[in-house]
DNA sequence: AGTTGAATAT
DNA sequence: CATATTCAAC
């Protein structure tokens, strides 16, 4: 194929890594893929940046350094040969919780909006999950940035995070479900947030569990009333309530874990990187 | 030292 | 799947 040319959706290089096995099927398949790729005409010379430079000005984004045809061809043999050697070295698929990259879809419209909503409100942990397809992958599942050194098994995945918008996803899909169809996997699986293990969800649900209990249970006893300022019999919390997960991570979120009720008011300035990638430890 | 959220073991 | 225990972070 011309290497002059690059195309918007992905290298071509992912496909390559099959050996042995099934070889008609994967020609079949590779016969497919080809079929879809964009013509010639769809494509854009690499001798040409991507962002056009005032925009790449205006949006302070640094130029793509120009490129030579040789530089080019050079870059696009590189990538041949590195695939070549590597061939087999990908596609440890670390957990079992990933195969197809599209899952169940969101379990209603007014789900994706509340989501939507809040990603937009909190951009700085929205990555992950916000429509729980994109990049929800890069920011929840071992890190690939700093590329698997190691590769394949040996990879802990980095203890996840339950954010105020992966709880408020997991709060709904569990008030979505009854609770007596609330179970780990098919709450995982109603979330669609991959990367979300069964165990992660087991482990919330037992906490939330607790604290739904600890809610109903917690007598609306006289001392409670000497505090509250709410005089009414209050069994009437059927409605799951909104907790407020707090975060232990290595940016301090302003607000507080589990027990205390507070709804979470905070301004949506401030929105840093750091999400959770205290990664290792 | 005490809690907590999340992971892991039963 | 539920529950108990362990563990690291605050």
């Amino acid at each position: 194929m011309d290497d002059q040319y690059r195309s918007g959706s992905g290298d071509a290089g992912a496909d390559v890594n099959h050996l042995d096995e099934e070889d008609d099927v994967d020609d079949q398949r590779v016969s497919e893929w080809e079929a879809g790729l964009p013509n010639i005409h769809d494509l854009t010379p690499l001798s040409q940046p991507l962002i056009p430079h005032d925009l790449a000005t205006a949006f302070s984004i640094s130029p793509e350094p120009y490129r030579t045809l040789l530089d080019v061809t050079r870059a696009s043999d590189n990538t041949i040969s590195t695939l070549r050697c590597s061939n087999n070295s990908f596609a440890p698929s670390n957990n079992k919780a990933r195969p197809p990259h599209a899952q169940l879809l969101a379990i209603d419209s007014t789900t994706m909006m509340l989501i939507d909503d809040d990603a937009a409100a909190d951009p700085r942990k929205s990555r992950r999950l916000d429509s729980a397809a994109e990049e929800a992958d890069s920011a929840l599942r071992t890190d690939n940035s700093a590329d698997d050194q190691t590769s394949a098994r040996a990879l802990k995945r980095p203890r996840l995070v339950w954010t105020p918008q992966l709880h408020k996803r997991f709060v709904e899909v569990v008030s979505h479900l009854g609770l007596n169809n609330a179970v780990p996997k098919t709450i995982m699986q109603m979330m669609n947030v991959d990367g979300l293990t069964r165990e992660n969800v087991a482990s919330h649900l037992q906490k939330y569990r607790l604290y739904l209990k600890r809610q109903s249970g917690e007598g609306p006893a006289l001392s409670d009333q000497l505090f509250s300022s709410d005089p009414y019999p209050h069994h009437l919390r059927q409605q799951p309530p909104v907790m407020p997960m707090g975060i232990h991570s290595a940016n301090p979120p302003p607000y507080h874990p589990f027990d205390s009720h507070q709804h979470f008011s905070m301004m949506q300035h401030q929105q840093q990187q750091r999400d959770w990638p205290s990664a290792n430890n």
